[in-house]
DNA sequence: GTTGAAAGGTTTTTT
DNA sequence: ACCTTTCAAC
């Protein structure tokens, strides 16, 4: 008996408005059945996040539960940017039935977010203390320093890994899965005779974490993985969830890929994106051999769909990004091509300097801005958060409004760092980072009286009241003694924004007395006090404030309303899937691309390659790369110099050339300094210098 | 025990 | 240029 192939029923419009490989992706596993592993290699501006969105969309219209989804991406936003997007087109279907049902998808965010909740959750199974307090970067650096005194590393004559070079170790030894000898051979050489040590130092660092009740971020995922690793625990958290979606899976590092088998041992349900070629987080223990090696963890192996068109940027600016990577040492072959023909060449902009450089981008900016692309529009991407310095100047000069994504936080400052620190303290009494960092506020109270106060307060039995009371402090510090007993006592009446009320008029004081600008710093203070009120309670502020923190900063006059335009500044990590019309790359010169420092390995110097064409696709319509000939590097005293002479950067090889508008470009209203004859400029500071060397 | 001044080492990107 | 560590005085 003949069957006859069914006609094709039209596809509804959210499918249809997709192009097939995209198609393919979102309809992946439709029909009976739990859906096999699906890897999606997706380049730059090829609609992933739209593809995925799609996806989450038609999983639930077909009848899949949001609130058994988990969705994991790189930041909390591009977590609600993903929501969002479910939600119209949930909405543009089903009306405000099918937005309704896309709010139940609430287990959406990074992976560190997800694995915090998580743990609370499963706390008390798993012998944690369910008002864990977490560390960030530099908390967790301080701890391993006390630890490092304590165990009298510090003091040897050789000298012994910074604070943060031993959290650095530990940290790739920890996300990279590998052993610690391991880690020291490929990473760290110069401490390779260290290991013995480091081991003690960890071991001590693990026991403290534990007695303190704090975790780390890389905590957040070795528990998490440990708890789907136990056969009872892990089926339970597995089966949670139907669904479990990520994106950016290049970024991803080997713990992350234990978890999501851990989730998931047959891969069913599982859903990957990512690119290989925009893999920039090599640094923080990210393997790019997990995406290439998803498709062969299962069998069958996982369903692998590529998208290869791009609809971001013009014919131009993609010919020269392709250019770019097409030199990469190890590449997984796809060919980005794109609808949008018309545009400009990229321009290959020569300055003089860092100064000029600040002033060929204002220029520009601002022509493209009368042209009629919007400060918003356009962005200024660069390799380290201090790059932008001169331009930043530049901008508030000109009173050009910009924002500034990346590099040093709000949250970084010494007195939002203090204030968060008294939250901790309470919240957690046995967190002796938090504990020393408040306590060293008063004065007259050093180290050893406030390691003496912190033993009080984490003696079994004890609470916060006997332990405060008991207590003598020296001379000195006892007139500010009973503020400080009343504060750490008194508010927990107090419900919670108004906590955070308390604490600070507890802080004003000795914010007086420590610094001198007490002014600005009261303001960030104030706006502190403005995100506390959108979270639920201390605890959930703290989470959320160490994974997620606000992560713009602004000139003096603090964020602008997102209603104001203004011109973006970030790093290129922090722009990673995002886009502009018009975009500026900064310093694309040997030595900032690729960073001097990340030049020791081949592997270093191909993400470098792989980070230059991450910043180049964030362009629609038009993009500049500019390269000062003379820039600017701080440090390197042992070379005695200040200004280096620069090279474009290797990147752009003479075959590339022809790719760019080529041009130099000088202020206007200095001609007599570009009329200056070619001399090529000598430090003879540095040669004086030299000559005793 | 605490604090301030001088010396010396280190440099990026982020959850 | 900046931050941490060390050393000496209160």
């Amino acid at each position: 008996m003949q069957t006859i192939a069914p006609e094709p029923a039209p596809l509804p419009d959210y499918l249809a408005r997709l192009n097939p490989a995209q198609r393919e992706a979102v309809l992946h596993g439709d029909g009976p059945g739990a859906a096999a592993p699906l890897l999606v290699i997706a380049g730059a501006g090829s609609g992933k996040t739209n593809t995925l969105a799609h996806r989450v969309a038609h999983l639930m219209l077909k009848g899949a539960d949001p609130r058994r989804m988990l969705i994991m991406t790189f930041s909390r936003r591009a977590a609600q940017e993903m929501t969002a997007r479910v939600e119209r087109i949930a909405r543009e279907v089903l009306g405000a039935e099918g937005a309704a049902l896309a709010g139940g998808l609430d287990w959406a965010g990074t992976f560190h977010g997800m694995g915090a909740r998580l743990l609370r959750e499963y706390a008390p199974l798993v012998g944690l203390d369910e008002a864990f307090t977490i560390h960030d970067r530099e908390d967790s650096a301080d701890l391993m320093n006390l630890l490092r005194h304590e165990l009298g590393f510090g003091l040897a004559e050789a000298r012994f890994p910074s604070k943060s070079a031993c959290l650095a170790i530990y940290s790739r030894s920890v996300n990279a899965q590998a052993p610690l000898d391991g880690v020291l051979a490929e990473g760290f050489p110069k401490f390779r005779n260290r290991e013995a040590e480091l081991r003690r130092l960890f071991a001590a660092y693990v026991e403290a974490k534990q007695d303190q009740g704090v975790l780390d971020y890389d905590d957040l995922l070795l528990y998490w993985r440990a708890m789907v690793g136990e056969a009872g625990l892990g089926a339970e958290i597995g089966a949670r969830f139907d669904h479990v979606l990520v994106d950016e899976y290049q970024d991803t590092n080997r713990l992350q890929a234990a978890i999501l088998l851990g989730l998931s041992p047959q891969g069913r349900g599982l859903t990957v994106v990512g690119d290989d070629a925009q893999a920039i987080y090599a640094f923080r223990a990210a393997e790019v051999r997990n995406i290439l090696d998803f498709p062969g963890l299962f069998t069958p192996r996982a369903r692998v769909v590529t998208l290869e068109q791009n609809y971001r940027s013009t014919a131009p600016v993609l010919a020269a990004a392709n250019a770019v990577i097409g030199e990469a040492r190890e590449r997984f072959s796809k060919t980005l091509w794109t609808a949008r023909g018309e545009g400009a060449r990229p321009g290959l902009v020569t300055v003089h300097d860092e100064a000029a450089q600040a002033g060929y981008i204002c220029r520009a900016v601002l022509e493209a801005r009368e042209e009629g692309t919007a400060l918003k529009d356009q962005a200024v991407l660069f390799r380290t958060s201090s790059h932008s310095g001169p331009l930043e100047v530049e901008l508030t000069r000109r009173n050009i409004p910009f924002v500034k994504f990346g590099g040093l936080k709000f949250l970084d400052s010494a007195h939002v760092k203090d204030l968060l620190a008294v939250l901790r303290l309470r919240e957690n009494p046995r967190d002796r980072v938090a504990g020393f960092r408040v306590l060293r506020l008063i004065p007259g109270i050093g180290t050893a009286t406030a390691r003496a106060v912190l033993d009080a307060l984490a003696a079994p039995g004890a609470g916060v009241a006997e332990a405060l009371g008991a207590l003598r402090v020296p001379a000195r510090a006892a007139p500010f003694w009973p503020a400080f007993r009343d504060m750490m006592l008194n508010p927990a009446e107090a419900p919670w924004p108004a906590e955070l009320e308390a604490v600070r008029l507890w802080y004003e004081p000795h914010l007086e007395r420590l610094h001198e600008d007490a002014e600005t710093r009261r303001s960030d203070l104030l706006q502190l006090g403005q995100i506390a009120a959108g979270h639920g309670s201390r605890s959930a502020f703290l989470t959320d404030l160490t994974l997620d923190p606000p992560d713009a900063t602004s000139d003096e006059s603090g964020v602008p309303l997102l209603d104001d335009d203004y011109l973006v500044l970030s790093t290129i990590h922090s722009a990673k899937g995002r886009e502009w019309r018009n975009v500026f790359v900064l310093n694309v010169v040997d030595g900032c691309m690729p960073s001097d420092l990340g030049t020791g390995t081949t592997a270093g110097i191909e993400e470098e390659r792989r980070l230059l064409y991450v910043a180049m696709t964030r362009a629609r319509d038009a993009l500049h790369l500019v390269t000062p000939l003379r820039f600017y590097t701080h440090g390197q005293r042992a070379r005695g110099d200040r200004h280096v002479y620069a090279a474009r950067s290797r990147f752009l090889t003479e075959a590339m050339l022809p790719l760019f508008e080529r041009f130099a470009w000088t202020p206007q209203g200095t001609a007599g300094a570009a009329a200056r004859p070619a001399v090529q400029p000598v430090d003879l500071r540095a040669r004086m210098k030299d000559m005793w060397r």
